[in-house]
This record gives structure tokens, sequence and C-alpha cells, in this order.
RNA sequence: GGGCGCUUAGCUCAGCUGGUUCAGAGCGUCUGCCUUACAAGCAGAGGGUCGGCGGUUCGAAUCCGUCAGCGCCCACCA
């Protein structure tokens, strides 16, 4: 429990009324009350919206979330990263346009509808295209643009009015334009092609769109009986050759074929053995006969078979694998589909017709037992292609599909990457983006779904198809190519497939300022290319390295200049967020309880590019700590009494080495903005406001209770708030401007989103004083330690006396500096002398001996024993020195600089300890 | 089977082209403090032979080799 009088949760501060009444502000900050107001501020102002103009373009187009989905932590991470970026741009003066959208996605979307249905005991097969896709517009219409009003929770400050859909008229317009131009460039084919289809979904799917998950599965033996005529070609030869290893039983000779998919084996039409596989010589010529379905299949011989591999007997079936659909190709071998589309046993397979693939797996290795003709089972571990989508396993599947040559397109995409045009953060992702670049393969882009893109092409009664991008335009053409002027709009039938939903995505950086339609257009030549792309590496195929070949061939030029990879978040155990571990937190939960702020805070400390983010609820603590520190600094700074005084020089010097200070970290800021470090810039700036600012700035300038302030210090105090919250507005966009609205009095319509900060870099006088002051809080964070050690309240005013020759140079006689150290380690005096004092407790700063005169307090023989531990560890550190310097090579090989270091290193050590033996004696002494 | 990356304090990480920004940061921990902005706070403290071994060098967290562990990506061994 709190016990603190100001406990209640404050109100947020009124709109612009100026200052003043800053102690009557509840110590605690209350987000919720303050971000609603401030996000409906921007929108009404317009502050995120961007037109072409003048000045520098800053453009960045969200990774269109699917239109259903609901906000997840992995969109935090991202859309946090992007509102930085952008904010911070804008307030770099560029005019900053963030694209906002969704994504059709077109399988899971049409899951999604297919199950809803299922629900409603509707099924999809029941439905007319048209019906069902009227089903799918109500589900995006009721669902769709959720996600959008999240990411305003969370302050993103994306352009609304530029809202798009990968299928609103604009992007379904370009995607046709794209894929009409490509198949007339050649580029586009159609053709019967084996390929990954998913028998849930019932749609072809790309090589990206199938995982490869470890299962512990069955290897079955087999035996493949020669046929008869090939039993008796079994010669005593083979049976004498040096390798053969021949089957024999009482059903004759058999060849053992190992296969983890028994099931398949009614599509059997061979056994392909490696030709120089010594213990299967004596099955060359022969022909066998596929156990259950008595078929007669050849023997046939090629290198492809692995000969370690199970008994190097391999069985061919063209129609459901890709190596063997490869070796049907090359021998000519006919190629027997057995499954239904659903997976399911077809008539062609003449067994278990209508029975399901894993069923009939687990069926037919029981009749074979049964029937003597498995030789054995053993434990296998495989890797099994599995859909991304609905995770079923894939089924290769013979099929008609589009496909989109990529090799034209690999080409143009890989040197940009290659010579950094591109520039990916981190750089490792180049490795990867050259391999499947080189390796690529054409890209399926047909999916036997209805929600998506329709393919443009249209068949003819008289067979043939042609491709438009309009009924009108086919129609045209299929007279003209045809030659019968009389065909109506009827007598042509529309492909049924639609596009791969990554065909529209791929185009999105040009679709979006419709720059396929409307090729040069205005917006294009302002927006393109866009500046970052933020997104995670998973997509680096289906969407990075395809938007980079679509910007090349469309537009001559790169879609974005920069790629921040963003890392997974994983829970703090390192597991990946998932519903069904429950680990996962619902990011407007979080917002609820720490603020917007303190989510995005929590997010970007965990987040160095291209790790794994370990995320913890209490980073987010973090973050809402911080809010309500700024918070308390604003109440303590706008409580003050002002009055027209003189500047005391010790609040003249605070000033003029905050000024400095905040130079130096804003530079710092800028350059960890431009390396994509921003949980650094973040921290960086963080440390600026709680430590520098709140812990020594502001007690360093604070009056005594119920005194005013001198205005000259007040004024500087109020600028740095200011320039503060602008450093601190892209993490923390609600507090910022809340504080912000209050610093000065603000017109309607003003907005720290307006703002610009440019910060000139430290000059020598300054980085001097940085020094200065940085020595200066050594000596009190002395006198602090001193206090600490010897329990002295902060309130009980102390003397610190300087010691030695030493303290002729030390800053102490800067009377300014020793205002600030007087005030912040509460002193009452600081003076020199020659030797200290007994009975006074020292520590060192550099090489100046300072000491607290402590009275009776001072334990002798504690410090004796402490000094005397310093003098053994100082005197080990100067043999290693000296050391150093004896050896020849040392003195001779190093720069001068480092051998001149060593050198003071070893004086400076002499002199400390010559002080601290002074010191024992004289404890001693005492 | 190929390729890439990682291993630094209890946790998460930073340490660029070898040398006083070299052993750091934040959080956590410990000790004092309800000090008139903030206990969601303040002051102070402790904590690591930089994964192991070997090498290059006057000098290695940093470069090279090797081993071990972890992670990711790619690949048609049924």
């Amino acid at each position: 429990m709190n016990n603190s009088k100001n406990s209640e949760v404050s109100t947020p501060l009124p709109a612009r009324e100026g200052q003043g009444g800053g102690s009557s502000l509840a110590s605690k900050y209350s987000p919720a009350e303050v971000e609603g107001k401030w996000y409906q501020y921007w929108l009404d102002n317009k502050l995120f919206s961007s037109k072409p103009d003048g000045r520098e373009p800053y453009t960045v187009v969200i990774p269109p979330p699917n239109v259903t989905g609901v906000l997840h932590m992995g969109h935090v991470l991202n859309e946090t990263i992007q509102d930085i970026l952008v904010r911070h741009a804008r307030m770099e003066g560029k005019n900053a346009c963030w694209v906002p959208g969704t994504d059709h996605a077109s399988i899971a979307t049409e899951a999604k509808v297919v199950n809803r249905l299922a629900e409603q005991g509707i099924k999809k097969t029941d439905l007319t295209r048209e019906e069902f896709l009227k089903h799918a517009w109500a589900w995006t219409e009721e669902h769709g643009g959720i996600i959008l009003k999240q990411l305003r929770k969370l302050g993103c400050s994306c352009d609304w009015d530029r809202t798009s859909f990968t299928m609103d008229d604009v992007r379904s317009e370009s995607v046709i334009k794209v894929f009409v131009d490509l198949y007339r460039k050649g580029l586009i084919y159609r053709g019967v092609r084996m390929v990954n289809w998913d028998p849930k979904a019932l749609t072809a799917l790309s090589d990206e769109e199938v995982i490869y998950k470890d299962e512990h599965t069955k290897l079955y033996y087999m035996k493949y009986y020669l046929e008869a005529e090939s039993q008796t070609d079994v010669t005593e030869a083979d049976k004498a050759a040096e390798g053969n290893v021949i089957h024999h039983d009482d059903g004759g000779y058999y060849a053992v074929v190992a296969t983890t998919r028994p099931e398949t084996i009614m599509g059997d039409v061979a056994v392909c053995i490696n030709p120089n596989d010594p213990k299967n010589q004596w099955l060359k010529g022969k022909k066998v006969v596929v156990p259950m379905v008595n078929r007669v299949v050849p023997i046939i011989e090629d290198e492809y078979v692995d000969i370690e591999f199970g008994t190097g007997c391999l069985k061919v079936t063209p129609a459901h694998d890709v190596n063997d659909y490869m070796l049907g190709q090359k021998y000519n071998l006919e190629a027997i589909d057995i499954f239904n589309p659903d997976g399911t046993l077809a008539p062609a397979a003449g067994l278990y017709v209508g029975m399901d693939r894993a069923d009939c797996r687990r069926q037919i290795a029981i009749d074979m037992q049964k029937a003597g003709l498995m030789e054995r089972i053993e434990d296998y571990d495989n890797k099994i292609g599995c859909s991304e989508r609905t995770g079923v396993p894939i089924e290769p599947r013979l099929s008609m599909q589009w496909f989109l040559k990529m090799e034209h397109l690999a080409q143009i995409a890989l040197s940009p990457v290659m010579n950094d045009d591109i520039q990916f953060y981190p750089t490792k992702y180049k490795n990867t983006y050259r391999h499947w670049l080189e390796n690529i393969k054409d890209w399926c882009i047909s999916r036997q779904l209805w929600w998506g893109h329709r393919i443009p092409a249209w068949y003819l009664p008289t067979g043939g198809f042609v491709v438009a991008e309009t009924l009108e335009k086919a129609l045209e053409m299929a007279r003209e190519k045809t030659g019968n002027a009389q065909l109506t709009a009827a007598d042509l039938k529309q492909d049924e497939d639609a596009l791969d939903t990554w065909f529209s995505s791929w185009l999105w950086p040009i679709s979006l300022f419709d720059g396929i339609r409307n090729p040069g257009n205005e917006e294009m030549q302002y927006y393109y290319p866009t500046s970052d792309l933020v997104t995670g590496p998973d997509i680096i195929f289906f969407w990075v390295a395809r938007m980079i070949m679509a910007g090349y061939e469309y537009e001559g030029k790169m879609p974005f200049r920069n790629v921040y990879f963003t890392g997974i978040v994983r829970d703090k155990l390192g597991r990946k967020m998932s519903k069904s571990l429950g680990n996962s937190p619902d990011p407007l939960d979080l917002i609820a309880r720490f603020g917007a702020d303190g989510v995005r805070m929590g997010m970007m400390l965990c987040a160095p590019a291209g790790n794994d983010i370990l995320f913890d609820e209490s980073l987010c603590e973090q973050g809402r700590n911080f809010c309500n520190k700024i918070w308390n600094a604003f109440r303590l700074v706008k409580g003050w009494q002002v009055a027209d005084s003189e500047q005391p020089q010790g609040n003249r010097l605070a000033v003029e080495w905050f000024d400095a200070m905040l130079k130096q970290t804003g530079t710092e800021v800028d350059d960890l903005f431009r390396k994509y470090r921003l949980s650094e810039a973040l921290m960086a700036a963080f440390k600026l406001f709680t430590d520098e600012y709140s812990g020594w700035y502001l007690e360093m300038v604070k009056p005594a209770y119920q005194q005013p302030i001198d205005r000259a210090t007040y004024k500087s105090t109020l600028r740095f708030f200011d320039v503060l919250l602008k450093m601190l507005h892209p993490f923390m966009p609600f507090i910022t401007e809340e504080l912000w609205q209050h610093i000065y009095d603000r017109h309607e319509g003003e907005s720290i989103m307006r703002e610009t900060l440019k910060l000139a870099s430290t000059t020598d006088d300054e980085k001097a004083l940085l020094t200065r002051i940085a020595e200066a809080k050594q000596i009190i964070g002395g006198v602090r330690g001193v206090r600490a050690a010897k329990n002295i309240a902060p309130k009980e005013a102390m003397e610190l006396e300087v010691v030695g020759d030493e303290g002729e140079q030390s800053i102490t006689h800067d009377s300014a500096t020793c205002d600030i150290i007087r005030k912040m380690a509460n002193l009452k005096e600081i003076r020199y002398v020659a030797k200290k004092g007994d009975g006074s407790q020292a520590f060192l700063v550099g090489t100046t001996e300072f000491a607290v005169p402590l009275g009776n307090l001072i334990d002798a023989e504690a410090e004796v024993r402490k000094a005397e531990a310093e003098i053994e560890r100082l005197q080990g550190f100067m043999t290693g020195i000296q050391k150093k310097l004896q050896n020849e090579r040392f003195v001779q090989n190093a720069p001068a600089q480092v051998v001149e270091l060593e050198r003071k290193k070893l004086s400076d050590a002499e002199s400390k300890i010559a002080s601290l033996k002074e010191t024992v004696a004289a404890l001693k002494k005492s």
C-alpha cells in the first residue's frame, strides 16, 4: 500500500491554461485520460496528413496486417518502431507520410469465412462464387479495420485518409494490370506442374508457404516380388556376384523397397536403383510386382538414388512426389494420380477408395503385414512439408496452375541489395536474401480460392484463352483470335482461380500511390522510393524480395532505401508467443494498465534490431514509471514561484552545463537514429532526463522550500524541458504532447508534432565544462558515500577538506562550481588543508584527495584496513605497469602515446599510494 | 547436408577498424532514507579470469584456429 498523501490519481491538465497550479496536480500520471484526448486533437488538426510539397519527403508504407486480424505483440513492436521513425523524421522537418492499410490475406480470410459459414451449417460448395464473395465482403466489413482502430490506441501517426486495402478498386486494378503486363512480357505462363497442394484449403501453394516440421514417422520395408518371368531370370551368376544381396522366400525372389508413404504404392509405376549399387545389381533389367495392386513395373536405373538409404531401392510414384515426377519425366513413365484433391483415395487407386490418406497408410500397413508383404517397419525421423496456413501435410500434386518466371526478376533484385543501394538492418540478412534469389524457382501464383483477385484469363469455346484487363477487352481479343465476330461475353469463361495474396502485396509501395495505373503521377514522383520498411525477417521472401523485384520492374527504382528487420517477440523465457501457451499478453490490456507510452517504451527497451525480443511486462512498468518521472518533474518546475532576482552563479553554471549536456546527448541520439539503434537512442534520452535533468540539473537549481527561483534560470529550465520533451516525443507521443502543451501557452492547433528539433554539437569549451561538472559530481558522490557509510542524514551539513598541493589545481577553486558542490552535497564549507585532519574520512577524485571531518564518528581501524587494502591493490597495479615499461619491445613498438599513458598511470598510482600512506600514518597516531 | 549468427554481471544486452570511454548500460539484488516533484521515488554499494583450449602480437573481450553449447535460414535422401 501506498501511504503517500498524494496517491490519488491525477486529472489531466486543463487545456492550455497557462502556468501555475502545478503543485495542485496529483503525483501520478494518468495516461488513460490524456491519450484519447490528444489522439483526437491530432486527427482534428490533420497533423498526420501529408501532401507533396517542397520539403524532403519521408515515406513509410505499413506492412498491411490481415484485414480481419487483431492487434498482437508483434504488431506492437513493428508499428511502434515505424511510428518512432515517422515522428522522428517529422521533427527533423521532413514531410512524413505513413500510409496505412490492410491485406485481404486470401487463404487465411477465406478459411475464416468458410469456418463461419460452417457454423451456420452452410458449405462453401453449396454456394456460388458470387454468394460466397458476398459473405466474405460482409465479414471483411464487419471485422476489417478493427486492427487499424487499435493502432490509434498505440499512437500511430498514420495518414488515415490514405487508408488502403489490397482489394480496393485501385489496388485490384493495379494487380490485374500487372498480371496482364507480365503475361504479355511472357513472364507468366500456365501449365501442369507438380505443386504444393493443401488438401484442407484445397488450393495450390507457393514453395514459401510450405514449412517443414520434424515428425517421428515410420519407414516401411515392403516386398516387391519379381514377376514370374523375372523370377526365373535370377541366375547363379547373380547369386554368386560380389555384393549382390538377394532376397528370397516361399513366394520367390523379391526386392525390398523402403518408403515413408506406403499409401502411395497404388501410384507406383517403377522401382529405381542406382546402377552403381553393388547389392542391387541382380535386379537390373527385371520387373517387379507392386504389392497389393499387383501391377508389374520395371526396375529402372538412375544415379539419383542414394545407395545408402534404405535398401537402395526407390519406389517411383510420379504423381505424388517431386523427385519421382522428375524420374517419371526422364524415363517417360505414366503418372497415376491416386488422390482426390481433399487427400482421400481416388478411384484411380483401385483400392481403399474414399479413405483418407492418413487412414489409408495405417490400414495398408496392417493389410500388407497380414499378406506377408511387409518385411519390417522402423522408426524414422522425417521432415514433413506442411501448409503454413492450415498446418496439414502438403500433398505434392500435379495440376494446372499459373506461374511467374523468376529468373529475370531475381536478377534485377539482387545487386541493389548486395551493393547496399537498399540497406538491410541488420546486414546479416543480405546473405539470406542472396541465397534465395540465386536458387529461386518459378512462383506459383494461382490459388484455388475465391477470395482474392480473380485471374484475368478467359477461355474460348474453341479452346485456348485470352488474357486481358477486362471482359470487354477479352471479348475483343477473343473475336480477333477466333476470327468469329459473333462471340459474346457469355461464350467466354473466366478462369476460376484467384491470385496469391503476395501477388498484390508485392506492388504495395507502388500501388498505394497509384503508380501502376498512373505511372509517374505527382505522388509517385514525390513519395517514391519510400524511405524505410519495417518488417519481420520471416517475410523476407514472401514480401520484401518481391517488392524489390516489382519496384525495379515497374519503376526502375528501389521501393525503399532501408529495411529494418525486427525480431520475433517472445516471452521472457524465450518461447514464441502463442495462443495455446497463453503467454501472449493482450496489447490493449497492457495499454490500459501502463499507458500507450509505457507500453511503447517497454517494447523498445528490449528491441535491438534483428534480435529476438524477450518481452516482459515489467518493462512496461519501467515505461510507466518513466512517464511518472516526467510528470513529476513537470509538477516541480511548474510549481516554482519566479522572482526577478539576479541569477546566482551556481545556477548560471548549471544552466551552461545542462545546455552542453543536451547538445551532447542530442548528437548521440541523432547518431543512434541514423544507425537504427532505437532502443539505445531511447535509453540515452531516458538517462538524460532521469539522471542528468531530474537527478542533477533540477536539484542544482531547485530553490529552497517556498523560495522563488530567478527568472533567467526558470526560463532556461523550461526551455530544457521543452527540448527534452521533443527528444522523447517519437518514443512517447502522448505524455510529451500533454506536457509540451502546458509548458508555455499554446494556441489551438499547435502541437509538439509540428516542432523541429535540431541541436548543435558541443564546442571545446562545452566539452571542458562537461568534464569539470563530471568531476564535481564525483566529489559530491564521494561526500554522499561518506554519509551513507556513516549513516549521516542528508540534512546535516558537513565540511569538505581539499588536501595538499594537488588541491591547488582542483576545480574547487572555481567558486560557481563550489556553490554547486556545496548545494548538492550539503556542505557548509569547503576548505583547503595541507594535511587531512585526524578524524576525517578521505576519498580520491583523480589524484586529488578530499576528506570529510567526522569527529568521533570515524572508525580508525576500519579506515586503516581499507587504506591498506587499496595500497596493496595499487602496488600490484604498479608492478604490472613496471613490467610493461621494462619490456623493451613494448617501449619500442607501442605508440609513444600509449607508453606515455603507462608512465602517467604509474606516477598517479605512486602519488595515490603516498597519500594513502600518510592517511594510514595519521590514523594510527590517533 | 549446406549457409549464417550468437555465447560478456542474476536477467536482457552494448562494446566499430586490437592500447584510459575497457571491462560498460538498464533492470534486478543489497544497505540506508516516507528529505516539501516523484516510494511508480532518492542516496549509496556489491556483482564478470568477456563459453573452453591453442595461436598471432610488446599488448587480445576485440584478430586467427579449434572444441563445446544455443539459435535461425536454406535443401528433393524416399
